[in-house]
DNA sequence: CTGAAAGCGCTAACAC
DNA sequence: GTGTTAGCGCTTTCAG
């Protein structure tokens, strides 16, 4: 049997609303029959049921954080990110993954719409299948944040990286060292990062005046295991670029694995630049030079900003946060400039 | 304002609960009006509260997982194993990081306990502070089961690893290397897990006529951070034992760092082995030996236990899982035995 | 200071 | 096949 407002009630023989001041502490109840109540109330382990007390009064404390994928550390920081805002404020999340899966993304904001969550945080799969769904969820006046991806024909507020500027950081630093080739392992293809990291690339390069041949671009999908076989794959060509550019961090361990595996040396047989900065980037032999984004500043912010439009639900401000990258200079880039007459 | 099945039943002037059957696919209306009221209801965008529905029906088919710790992937990984089985099953799910806070767990247990969720998936922080409140969750008849940790004195279902064997393996291991000699890192020492390897660790190397001297073992405290430090306070020391015991994945990451920046080589200087194998073990130089657990495998037998007792409530079994380790030689220590003529 | 009554959105039992 | 009614647990007027 549930315990219920209703049920403190009759075991008191005192009326319902009484209970509910009483345990909300709101004025109009005598300190002896609220102490009472409350003392029942725990006796009896009483917890609200916030179904109910939601339906009344409208907000849920609840929102909704979507991400692609959980194995990948950098979401799991900005989700950790997001929770430390959350939490303190009294909200809850629900966590929906998609896995790059454009129907379970439609079935999780469905269910999220159906929870009537007060906000959702989200990185969209892609620029179109489910943007009928946003829309929708913006024309419901619900509270919404893309981070680290968004839809841009999308007026919703954002925080995402500066993947262009990031992505130029590092071609531009290839041909500083001498780099007139380039190899990419690319992410899903269909996601914005995605998208936005590939031309980036293959026109900066081009601008650079390096050569980028159709079959030194994989598709790694965004995954560890996706890249290893991308990069297994590029390995198979006859002539090879004397640089390779890995779209994030988990394919970077795809990549390294399949480097080990085929006795392929860094950077003496192949030069390696990736997007992304995860712990082990400093810890490979050799230590990976790489753009890297602070997945936990992302989340915050991307966080904050969904509180202040829950707050200010009439503040039609949709802006959007850029952050920009930070460049790390390490060993997996060979100096072709001053190696010509080097020692092999 | 907001599109309920009301507002559709006055809009086609027919009664709320005609709408409902209709909108479940119950029988009892004909073809031509459900279909005009699937249109209106998809035109209008309807979605049904599941706070009412549930209010109704009981069931929110919703689950609390709580964790410590986002950031260590193999809690990461673990929910994304949960996921993957309670998705498919019509489930959403809370997320609860406790940061091994009993504060923290308190309050969010609570709230899992407001939000009338079917059931709770846990890696409990202690296995003191909350008890009550976990007896509680178990007296209401919420299915509740433990996973990576628990509370011994709950008859709670849980599915944990063999810590004391995966430790074992470790010591005897080193034993058989040679090593007469022994420093731990530990974990947040309360946890079951930092109870359980550090118990077993001590035990199985006095067994063996290693020596562990007090001031060799260092609290890392579960995290990067804390292992880094705990590491670098250990060679401090004046004397050194020939192995480090580090007790999860993320420690060594810390414990590397510390190593490197000492420039204490392992294993010359040095020799490792670690509880838990993530992808950078076998990554580092050298590759780090160690005993693996599966967080995914875990996950997904937690979330099946729990599917099940939802399932079948008053089946009160109340088994657990143990989970064997496996033990993975790589090149992390020194074999003592055959080097003592070495060339240094 | 306390009680009575209405209603949040939905469903199910019961009428017709 | 469709309408009526009651109620899930809670809060909030409005009475008294």
């Amino acid at each position: 049997m549930k315990v219920t407002i209703k049920r403190i009630a009759e075991i008191l023989k005192v009326n319902p609303s009484t209970v509910s001041r009483a345990l909300r502490g709101k004025p109009g109840v005598s300190e002896e029959l609220r102490n009472k109540i409350l003392r029942t109330a725990e006796e009896l382990g009483y917890y609200p049921d916030t179904r109910a007390r939601s339906l009344k009064e409208g907000s849920t404390r609840t929102i909704g954080i979507l991400i692609p994928d959980m194995g990948n550390p950098f979401f799991a920081n900005a989700v950790a990110a997001m929770e430390r805002v959350l939490f303190p404020m009294g909200y809850s999340f629900f966590l929906c993954v998609t896995e790059e899966d454009n129907e379970k993304e439609r079935i999780n904001l469905q269910k999220l719409l159906s929870y009537n969550v007060d906000g959702i945080l989200a990185a969209p799969v892609d620029r179109i299948k489910n943007i009928k769904l946003y829309k929708q969820i913006q024309s419901k006046g619900i509270p919404l944040v893309f981070f680290d991806r968004r839809i841009v024909d999308l007026k919703v507020p954002y925080a995402v990286t500066d993947n262009r500027d990031g992505v130029y950081k590092l071609m531009d630093y290839l041909k500083k060292m001498g780099h007139e080739s380039l190899g990419i392992i690319t992410l899903h293809r269909e996601s914005y990062t995605g998208m936005e990291r590939l031309n980036a690339a293959i026109e900066r390069a081009k601008e650079l005046g390096m050569e980028v041949r159709e079959n030194w671009i994989k598709d790694g999908k965004s995954t560890q295991r996706g890249a290893y076989e991308a990069a297994k794959e590029l390995f198979k060509e006859r002539k090879l670029p004397t640089a390779l550019f890995v779209c994030n961090n988990v394919m970077t361990l795809g990549v390294m694995k399949a480097l080990k595996e085929l006795s392929i040396s860094v950077p003496d047989s192949i030069s390696l630049v990736t997007f992304d900065d995860s712990f082990w980037n400093q810890i490979f032999d050799p230590p990976v030079t790489c753009v890297a984004q602070d997945p936990m500043q992302l989340g915050m912010i991307a966080a904050t900003m969904l509180l202040n439009s829950i707050k200010y639900p009439d503040q039609q401000e949709q802006d959007g946060v850029i952050l920009k990258t930070h460049f790390i200079e390490r060993y997996s880039v060979k100096n072709l400039l001053i190696t010509t007459n080097g020692e092999g």
